[in-house]
Order: C-alpha cells, then sequence, then structure tokens
RNA sequence: GGGCGUUUAGCUCAGUUGGCUAGAGUAUCUCCCUUACAAGGAGAGGGUCGGGGGUUCGAGUCCCUCAACGCCCA
C-alpha cells in the first residue's frame, strides 16, 4: 500500500532522512561480517583546522557514490570518518584561541584552566603549559569545529558509520603511531641521525622532502674574488648568497671545464676571513651557470650538502635554528681581521647579512662590479613564509627507498601493483619514488602532535647517550617521555646526571596519517575487526598527497605487513571557478557548501559532483546543480505517477511489446551501470541511468500513459502497470547512490525500508518472466512515429494536444508491422483519429499527418 | 629540463577493441497551461572533433609532429 503526497516536494528531505538514518543504524558496519563481505574504505580525514570546501564536498561524494553501491549489492561497508586534528594548523589555532604556548618542560598540571577561551588580547604573553595539557586544549577546541564538520557531512548524506570516528591525535592513534614507530625502530627501520636539514626558521622545525616547494624568489648573483694561495692570481666566483662567505669550506668547477682544470688541487684563500679552502672539481657544478665555478657553504642549498657529503669536506655552519648568523665565528676564521669582519654579521639575519658582506668586500674590493639581479628557484616550506635554510641536528628518519635501491624497487612494486583510478595516476607515484634523495624525515620540533616514544639515559657527567634509546613496552602506550618516567628510573632523575631526558620532538603528521587503515580497524586493539578489514578495498584522495599520505602509508604498511594496505585507489580531481582556475581562499572565489544545500538541495550538489568522471578537474557549475535539482523533482513526479494506479500484481510479467521492450533497455542499463560502478566510475553510471530515465519519462510514459490509464482494457493496463513498477523500482534505486535523499524519499511511498538496504537492481529481475527476445526496433520505430507526429503539430504551432484527422505511415513491411504493435499507443499519445498505411518495398519510415484543423 | 593530462556545438561534457548522417545537457529561438510534473512539455538552429602530416576501404578514435592550457617532479 503505497502514500504519496498531495504535492511531492524536496523541502526539508535532508532533515528528515539523516536522523531516521541515525536512529535506524542505516549505515552501520556489521562487525560480524567475514572479509570476503566486507568492501572497506580508507577515508581520508580532513584538517578540522581549516573549513570543508567545495573539494571535500565533490570528492567525499564521489566516494559515498561507491560506498553506497557496495552496501546495496549485499557487502557490509567499512566507511568511517575521521578527524585530522593532529598538527601545526591545529597547535597555532590553539595558542591564538586559549592565550598558551606548549613548553614540554613545564610539568602536566591537572585541571588546568587556560588565561582565556577565545580572543585573548593583543598584548597578552602566552603562558607556557605541559604538553599534555596543551594536547588536552587542542581537543577541546578541535571537538567544536569537529561538530560542524559532521553537521556538514551529515547534510551532504555521507553513508558513513559514525561509530567509526577517530581523531589523529586521541590516544588510540597516539598509541597506534607509537607502536608502529617502536617496531619500525626494533626492525632497523627507523633510525636517528645528525645531519644536515632543511629548516623552517619561523617554524623553527626541520621539514621533510615532501613538505617542500620550489618558488620563484629574486636574488642577484654577486662577484666575488678569491685569492690564489701561490699568489699567481685571484679567482673570481658567482654566489647568490654572499652572507655564507665564512661558511665557505671549498670552490668547485666541473670536471671538464678546461678554465679549472689546472686549478684542481690547489687552493685559494677566501676574501675577508681569509680561509684557505681547496679548488675542487664536481660534475653537479654548472659550466655556463656565473663564472663556471662556485663556492661550497655549509650550507646554503641542498646542492651544497651534496658536495659536502661527496668531497668530504668539514662543517663550518655559521646559520644558527633562528636563521641568525651564530655569534661565535667558526674555528677556521682566525685571524684578527677575519673575527672582526665576522663580527660585523654575527647575530644578523641572513638578509641584512648580505647587505653587511657586500658593504664589507666592496670596501675591500674584493667585489668586482654590481649584484646582477635573477630569478632562481628557492626551497620552502608548503606552509612557510621564508626561505628554508640547512641546519644540522639530529633527526629521525623511516627509511622509504631513497637511500636504498632494494627497497626503492620493492616500494615502486608496490605502486605497481595497485589498481589507480585513474590509471595514468601511477605515474605520480613511480615519478616521486624515483626521485627521492633522502629518507624520510619525521622528526618535528613542535609540540601538538605524537610524541617520538622514547628516552635517553644520560651518564654521571650529565651527557646524553643517544645511541641507546630507552623504549617504552607497547603495553603502556601511548606515553609522552616529557612527562611520563621510563622504567627503572623515578621522575626526579628527569635531567639529572645518571638519570634521564625524554626526546623533545614530535612526529611528522604524515608519520601518523599513515596509519590511518590501522587507526580506523583498531589494529591491535580489535584485531579481530582488523582482520575482516584489512587490507582494505579502497584508498580515495587528492592527487596532491599522493607524495605524502598515499606513498608513507604504502611504506608503513609494507614495512609491518609486507602487503599493499589496499587493493584500489581513487584520486579526485580538483574544483576550478568558471574561468577554470584553481578555486582558493586567497582569489576569494570559494562558495560556502551548506548555502548550496540551501538553495538546491544536497542531492541536487551531490549530483554535480558525481557527473564529474573519476579524476577530471571539475568547473564549478551552479547550472550543474539545477539540473540535478530538476532530476530528483522529475523523480518524484514520476513516481507520483506510477503509484497512483494504486496497488500492482508485482508477480505479473508485462505482455505487451512495447513494455517488454522498454524493460528490455532498462535492463541494458542496469548492466552498464553495474559494470561501470564495479570499475569505480559512478559518473558513467549516473549518466547511463539519467539517459535511460529521461527516455524513459519523454516517451515511453508519454506513449503508454492512456493505456495504463484503462482505455484498451484491462489486460493491457496491466501490462503497463507492472512494467511501469518494475521499471521505477529500478530507476529508484539506480540513483540511489548519487540521490540519497530524494531515492529514500519516494521509496518509502510504497515500501518499508530504507532503499539503502535494499537490493542493487539485476538485469535479470527487471526481464524476469519475458521469454525470448524481444525486438527492440519495434520501440524505436514507434517512438519515431510519434516524435513525428509531434514535430508536424510543432510546425504547425499548434498544441501537442490537438487531433489528427487521420496518419499516413509508409515504409517496408517490417516497419509497418513495428507500427502496427505499437498502434494502440502511437494513436492515444498522439490523439490520432485514424491511421493508414503504405507499404513501399525498402522505404524508411514516413508520416503524413493531416491535423484537425480549427474552426474549419 | 623530465613526466602526465586536457583540447569535440556559445558553455559544460559523453563518444569503450577504428565502422551508419559526430551525441547529450545547458544556453538561444519557436510553440504548448497537456488530467505525474510550468521547478513542466514539444521542436528548431548551432560543430573544419586544436593545427599539420601519416596508416587504413574507412580516423573524433591509431601513429608522427607542432601549438595552447593545466598539474606533478627536477
Amino acid at each position: 500500500m503505497s502514500t504519496v503526497p498531495e504535492k511531492p516536494n524536496l523541502d526539508n528531505i535532508e532533515t528528515i532522512w539523516q536522523e531516521i538514518w541515525q536512529n535506524n543504524n542505516t549505515y552501520a558496519f556489521d562487525h560480524n561480517a567475514v572479509r570476503a563481505d566486507v568492501f572497506s574504505i580508507d577515508t581520508p580525514p580532513p584538517t578540522v583546522s581549516g573549513s570543508l570546501h567545495m573539494g571535500h564536498i565533490f570528492s567525499y561524494t564521489h566516494t559515498d557514490a561507491i560506498a553506497r553501491f557496495w552496501r546495496m549489492r549485499g557487502k557490509a561497508v567499512f566507511y568511517p570518518m575521521g578527524w585530522d586534528d593532529n598538527g601545526l594548523p591545529t597547535e597555532r589555532r590553539v595558542q591564538n584561541f586559549f592565550g598558551v604556548t606548549c613548553d614540554p618542560s613545564v610539568q602536566y598540571q591537572p585541571d588546568l584552566q587556560p588565561p582565556f577561551r577565545g580572543n585573548p588580547p593583543k598584548d597578552h604573553k602566552p603562558v607556557p603549559v605541559s604538553r599534555p595539557n596543551f594536547i588536552e586544549l587542542c581537543e577541546e577546541l578541535t571537538a567544536q569545529d569537529e561538530k560542524v564538520f559532521e553537521d556538514v557531512f551529515k547534510r551532504l548524506g555521507l553513508s558513513i558509520d559514525w561509530t567509526l570516528l577517530y581523531t589523529t591525535i586521541e590516544n588510540r592513534s597516539r598509541r597506534t603511531s607509537q607502536r608502529a614507530f617502536l617496531r619500525n625502530l626494533a626492525r632497523g627501520e627507523a633510525y636517528a641521525q645528525e645531519a644536515p636539514t632543511l629548516w623552517d626558521v619561523d617554524f623553527k622545525t626541520a621539514v621533510a622532502q615532501a613538505e617542500l616547494e620550489d618558488r620563484d624568489r629574486p636574488g642577484a648573483f654577486h662577484t666575488i674574488v678569491f685569492h690564489r694561495s701561490d699568489g699567481n692570481g685571484d679567482i673570481v666566483i658567482d654566489t647568490t648568497r654572499p652572507e655564507l662567505l665564512a661558511a665557505c669550506v671549498a670552490i668547485v668547477a666541473h670536471p671538464d671545464d678546461e678554465r679549472y682544470k689546472p686549478l684542481f688541487g690547489s687552493t685559494v684563500r677566501t676574501p675577508l676571513f681569509d680561509v684557505e679552502v681547496p679548488v675542487l672539481a664536481h660534475p653537479l657544478a654548472q659550466i655556463d651557470k656565473g663564472t663556471g665555478i662556485a663556492m661550497i657553504c655549509t650550507f646554503g642549498d641542498l646542492t651544497d650538502v651534496i658536495w659536502w657529503r661527496e668531497l668530504q669536506l668539514p662543517m663550518r655552519a655559521i646559520i644558527g635554528r633562528d636563521g641568525r648568523i651564530l655569534s661565535e665565528p667558526p674555528a677556521a676564521i682566525s685571524s684578527a681581521s677575519a673575527v672582526n669582519a665576522y663580527g660585523q654579521i654575527a647575530g644578523k639575519n641572513t638578509k641584512q647579512a648580505q647587505a653587511k658582506m657586500v658593504e664589507l668586500l666592496r670596501a675591500s674590493g674584493e667585489m668586482s662590479g654590481e649584484p646582477r639581479p635573477i630569478t632562481h628557484p628557492v626551497k620552502f616550506f608548503e606552509k612557510g613564509d621564508r626561505p628554508l635554510e640547512i641546519v644540522t641536528s639530529r633527526q629521525w628518519y623511516i627509511r622509504n627507498g631513497g637511500r636504498d635501491p632494494d627497497l626503492r624497487n620493492a616500494l615502486l612494486t608496490c605502486g605497481d601493483n595497485l589498481i589507480w583510478h585513474p590509471d595514468h595516476m601511477r605515474h605520480r607515484y613511480s615519478n616521486w619514488v624515483e626521485g627521492l634523495n633522502g629518507d624520510w624525515l619525521i622528526s618535528r620540533q613542535r609540540y601538538f602532535g605524537v610524541p617520538v616514544p622514547v628516552w635517553y639515559s644520560l651518564d654521571a657527567n650529565g651527557n646524553v647517550q643517544h645511541e641507546s634509546p630507552l623504549v617504552p613496552d607497547e603495553s603502556l602506550l601511548p606515553i609522552d617521555p616529557s612527562t611520563d618516567t621510563p622504567v627503572g628510573y623515578t621522575p626526579q632523575q628527569r635531567g639529572e646526571p645518571n638519570g634521564f631526558i625524554g626526546d623533545p620532538d614530535v612526529m611528522d603528521t604524515w608519520a601518523t596519517s599513515s596509519m590511518t587503515p590501522q587507526i580506523a580497524g583498531r589494529w591491535e586493539d580489535d584485531n579481530a575487526l582488523y582482520s575482516h578489514i584489512f587490507p582494505m578495498d579502497l584508498r580515495p584522495q587528492g592527487h596532491d598527497i599522493i607524495r605524502t599520505w598515499l606513498f608513507s602509508t604504502v611504506v608503513r604498511s609494507h614495512f609491518e605487513f609486507g602487503i599493499l594496505p589496499w587493493k584500489n585507489v581513487s584520486l579526485s580531481g580538483w574544483i576550478l571557478d568558471p574561468d577554470r582556475k584553481k578555486m582558493s581562499k586567497s582569489k576569494g572565489n570559494v562558495v560556502t557548501p551548506i548555502d548550496l544545500f540551501e538553495t538546491y538541495g544536497s542531492d541536487a550538489v551531490r549530483y554535480w559532483a558525481a557527473s564529474a568522471r573519476p579524476g577530471v578537474d571539475t568547473a564549478f557549475s551552479e547550472d550543474q546543480m539545477k539540473v540535478g535539482r530538476k532530476l530528483a523533482t522529475k523523480l518524484l513526479n514520476a513516481t507520483k505517477f506510477v503509484l497512483s494506479f494504486g496497488d500492482v500484481d508485482e508477480s505479473a510479467t508485462p505482455t505487451a511489446e512495447i513494455d517488454m521492450a522498454m524493460l528490455g533497455r532498462l535492463s541494458d542499463v542496469v548492466t552498464e551501470a553495474t559494470t561501470a560502478f564495479e570499475q569505480f566510475d559512478y559518473a558513467r553510471a549516473l549518466e547511463r541511468s539519467e539517459e535511460f530515465f529521461w527516455w524513459f519519462c519523454d516517451d515511453y510514459v508519454e506513449l503508454v500513459k492512456m493505456r495504463a490509464y484503462g482505455n484498451r482494457g484491462e489486460d493491457q493496463a496491466a501490462s503497463a502497470r507492472v512494467a511501469l513498477h518494475r521499471a521505477l523500482s529500478t530507476l529508484q534505486r539506480l540513483f540511489a547512490p548519487f540521490i540519497p535523499f530524494a531515492t529514500e524519499e519516494v521509496w518509502n511511498w510504497w515500501n518499508d525500508s530504507s532503499i539503502h538496504l535494499a537490493p542493487w537492481p539485476s538485469p535479470q529481475e527487471v526481464t524476469a518472466g519475458i521469454l525470448g527476445n524481444v525486438d527492440d526496433s519495434t520501440l524505436s520505430v514507434v517512438c519515431a512515429t510519434i516524435a513525428l507526429v509531434r514535430r508536424a503539430k510543432t510546425e504547425a504551432k499548434v498544441s501537442q494536444r490537438a487531433e489528427v484527422r487521420s496518419l499516413t505511415i509508409s515504409g517496408d513491411a517490417k516497419v509497418l508491422q513495428a507500427v502496427k504493435a505499437g498502434l494502440g499507443d502511437i494513436e492515444d499519445a498522439g490523439s490520432v483519429n485514424s491511421c493508414e498505411f503504405i507499404e513501399i518495398s525498402g522505404a524508411e519510415l514516413t508520416t503524413n499527418v493531416q491535423l484537425v484543423v480549427p474552426n474549419a
């Protein structure tokens, strides 16, 4: 028994159904389902201190459509959500909100009250709090942000099982991350090393290769005169960083450079600082760059690091972690005038130091000519505002193949074995892995993150014993070495001779995010669950984080389990504004999702997203949302029409050729949509279903409408009605993954349970009971005939309702036979009073329409 | 500099191993209040498939080349 509203509409359906789904646990994962019956998704956890934008709406809709398809296919869908609240963006937000700063040396204080909750005055000096207290404040603040995110995603209609929710900073995530790290450490996959490290002087942290970006910056070549030690003249070199002259350890030219070949092996003295440095050959020196000979400093750029390592040069660092020139000169700078020169740059930032060096070199006559401006690429932290410096420090690394060809090949094979959607995205992965030039630096000199879970013992003199870190038992995780005490020590021994200290650093956010399958699947906390969902079926994500999130997850899974973390990975494209520019806040062209939900409805916004083919950059288009809204409205009205005939014997079989042919076409559509979905091509599934649906409404329904009302007798009506029912049921289910609210609404008019738990339609059920092949050409000819009648009426500028006095149809025998099979429907739909047939052998379908002329 | 992608109607895009006259939506124009739907329907016009070359009986589709745009990496 169906209940159809008098005037169906889409108002408020999001609110209504989202609450019902929540109360009925419609999307609950079945924890008892065995692996073969599960479809598991490694959902990207959005950064909660940011905001949800159209890019999120876009890509999460794609995943949701896929999740809904597999759920209807009978899979237990493991579809968790996570919030990424671990990391720098949250840290900054929390500092600004509460007026605190994190200081790992401070003691934990239970029930700490921050000085402010929002808007601290500008002159407020941040209050230092312990790392555990800081994390508590982060959790308090992110909880608010997370509620907003949750509401948006629910409004969008994501079929998440919210009981599986995780955050990347909560206890469970910290435990998982630390456990994985300790196992990496035990197996030698993680190690600490003192090494030159790219350093952001504002954030005061090391950064990894994956977080770098090149930015073109203005610079200038300065020509500086070095003096040959043997007194036989000078050598002029070009450098963009004269302020690093005091850090110079050698000068270098290309081994084939005839100009400098005779000088290799000799030495020169640096201007001002009078340090003797060798003239060396290395293939990375560029013959055509500047004078072709460069100074090597510790360190101006990554090439300096390579030269320093490969040519085994001494260390003469002059830049500190604050980005300023160190107060003490390197030991090699010894003469009084050299020390004096150094004193004039000590304490300055690099820009000030450069100006001073230029001044000094000019005064001494050791700079030739004026600086020559150039534009060159400079390394930046992707979130940073100043060029990175290179400082030497002790850092933790996880091996990633950057220094080990065997591991690199193994990880390349991992990429080869993944199924990529779209396939060409696999090149992004292999390009990245092939270009790695070092291991993955995971320590960050930050606070709000997962602490590196180790301590170090101190010897009798209080020296740190880095070579033998103290590690906690896994059962104690998560720990914070800044407040927890290692086994065998007392808290009072922290920092004392023969005592201990904690590692002060936290891990990179990717070191935790790379564990999302393990965090969501409760690895080691609930191994039964984990075995049901891992390795996962799908990792959906943006292609911008292939080098970070995707790659790091592959690395961790490779080390811990020796297998890929997922079978499939799908990459969504970018959202472009109508000018085909990438949408971004700074351009001011960002639209708020909630406003669009209000204006067009969630289904309409989803329709726009789902129309975009996998991986393709897509223009933001409100027009497309309007089309989506039309589709949803049309489905409501079509449903109202089909259900208006009352209950239908669902077990009956259509008998009219037209009806059977329509179902034959629909059955093909089901096959195509199913195949497309199985290949993760939701857009194709939608397109095929939609194309059929509009044809169904415009042609088929119009053809059979009068017959369904009973114009041609009860048997004929029954055939049309059962065909309409079957088609409707099928179409509603085909659209369910895309427009979940509207489909649930209409399904609810004639079914008791949720459409989202209904079985995905099969081609067999659509054509059940229809024996033998139905000749589709009958339907084609009938539709073509009625189209010709419509055109005649349009050309005569009369209503489609106008009567046709007589319709003459010509064509060959086959055509006429087809027309006759659907003649009743043609006459009804075209208001045709009488028909004549003219058989012409081999002729195509033609018609002659004689209209009833009004008032004639 | 290396890699990848895109280029089809005014706009947004389909077009699967080469195969009927290259399609859809949208926009534009014309007509129609028609008993599921005017938040609708019927119809029309609109394309040198980025340029050039090649393979083939046949190329939007395959090959070569050039160009523009976009992304990734160095």
